[in-house]
DNA sequence: CTGTTAGCGCGTTCAC
DNA sequence: GTGAACGCGCTAACAG
């Protein structure tokens, strides 16, 4: 940068000025540091830069894992809407291992993020001090809760849970069965289901909770353990598309009829969820809007502005199809 | 730090020291260190460390997207294996946009980080200018070229098309249809493929290019146009996995018999490409692995080992499943 | 609109 | 095994 300030015949901070805030500096001396900035090949350190002004310009976000596309479709939302404001994104995946998230969080707030969006309300306590004490803006996605840390965009698997509970007891099925992984949000998907499953004389639901971090092969297991029982569910609530698409396949293979043999529902509608025949069951969240929301949210505390109200509940919707 | 230095009656080196290389301290002094270091909250600031040591522990990586799977796996494994090491991810998506792969890059390059990953062979000029210019090592990534900028895991997508020509072509079938994306992979793909038909007598290749960054329902889209000729493909390659799924579930809707009326195959073994139903053809690429193995060349240069071969070519395997 | 001064919070290099 | 001085490359705050 002195190279270049020397070249233009300015000083250091007029070029830096005319790197960040053009507008304020005049045209023709932007000319000719745009010109020094050319021949000395020169790149801004933003190391350093964030160093002298306490702003990294970069957003932590810690997810499960972007394999499976619910989460992927947040993190694209999220890193469209930051890098279109020049911010950048640092990625942590915990593949769902309890101690990841903190030590994620811990690198993350070493690096000085000035911003974070976390994945679900569920965090250690070390977490939440070492982010309170940071005192950057927090952003929690993919559930609800009436005391976030700081932000909040999501809808309530609990009441997605039940709605979808209620769309399958409205169908006429009383025998349900339950899959999904031992994480958090699927277990209060499982209560909603089951809370809705109480509210109707005679219905009863079985559960089988796997591992966390499901695919399409467990889905398909887990309906062949529901096929062997003397007296199988009629219909069946997975806890994510994925494993429903498994277990949809799987009785195409068996000749199973969806859904009249058996009614299969999944949750968070993948694209996917739409094509396949039949075509799936399934509860919409938006999962690009929350990692959009996100986002917006963060850019708007960056700029000062303040964010009421800071629980955003973007709501879900049944979306029902010839799977149920 | 310097409140921890204090506390614990030492330098500020001292503790620097304690906390990047605790065996060079004496385990007395390291105790009071760390007792001090939780005492006051100390969370040692990454950025400014950076900037003294000019080592950044990140790395970049720019991506077309993440939704679909087959990138989505290979930042896993990156991911994975970076940060078992210490090291945090920048993650960049273009969207298959023309330019935004080079405001990724000057982005990333700004922020010093210690190498790059990219997606593909094909750089704009500026981009490579760029990265030679950082010096940083770099890891291009999906296919094959005889001079990388730097290093480069991946396989060559022109005879992974070809590969799959031929098996197309041992089955029987002469008339052949390819879809594919925009994007130069796809372009190779059919490339190989074109050559394979090439070399039989009588085969003929339709091809249809779609815009970049297809899904499920631009196969079905793409199928549809085939079928209604008078005389369709009998087989059809697509440029991957996605639109040859969305293309199966639409023969299955019309009640196309797949493969007899027409075979299907995929390209880059999604997890679902088994679980579909006919399973699906396709060609395994390896995704997790290409990551896998660009973060564990990128950890071995920052280690100053040398990389030799400085290309990796992991090949690929034509999975002939029920589609074809 | 432009410049000056004074750090940002560490790690490097040497010395002890 | 520990420390002092210096600088990494840039920007905030103020002055002009």
């Amino acid at each position: 940068m002195e190279d270049v300030a020397r070249l233009a015949g300015v000083s250091m901070i007029t070029v830096s000025r005319a790197i960040r805030e053009p507008a304020k500096v005049a045209p023709a001396t932007l000319a000719r540091i745009e010109a020094a900035i050319r021949r000395t090949g020169y790149v801004p350190n933003l190391t350093a830069g964030s160093l002298a002004s306490s702003r990294s310009r970069i957003v932590g976000a810690v997810v499960p894992t972007i394999d499976n596309s619910i989460f992927a479709e947040t993190v694209r939302g999220m890193s469209e809407v930051l890098e279109a404001a020049g911010y950048q994104l640092l990625l942590g995946q915990t593949a769902y291992r309890a101690d990841a998230e903190d030590s994620l969080v811990q690198a993350f707030l070493g690096r000085r993020v000035d911003g974070m969006v976390l994945t679900g309300i569920g965090h250690s306590p070390a977490t939440v001090r070492r982010l309170r004490a940071a005192a950057i803006p927090v952003v929690e996605t993919w559930d609800l809760t009436a005391r976030p840390i700081d932000m909040l965009v999501g809808f309530s698997n609990r009441d997605a849970g039940a709605a979808l509970g209620r769309h399958l007891l409205a169908r006429g099925y009383r025998r349900l069965g339950f899959v999904g992984g031992a994480e958090e949000r699927g277990r209060s998907r499982y209560a909603g289901l089951a809370a809705a499953v109480a509210d109707v004389p005679g219905a009863t639901v079985l559960r089988q909770e796997l591992a966390a971090g499901t695919s399409y092969k467990d889905g398909r297991a887990a309906i062949l353990r529901f096929l062997e029982l003397p007296e199988p569910p009629q219909a069946c609530f997975f806890g994510n598309d994925a494993l429903a698409i498994g277990a949809l396949m799987e009785c195409a293979r068996r000749g199973v009829r969806v859904p009249q043999d058996m009614a299969i529902a999944g949750f968070a509608d993948l694209d996917i969820a739409a094509e396949v025949t039949p075509a799936l069951t399934t509860v919409h969240v938006g999962s690009r809007q929350i990692g959009e929301e996100a986002a917006r949210l963060l850019l708007a505390r960056f700029e000062g502005r303040r964010v009421a109200p800071r629980i955003r509940d973007l709501g879900f919707r049944v979306v029902a199809r010839a799977s149920t």
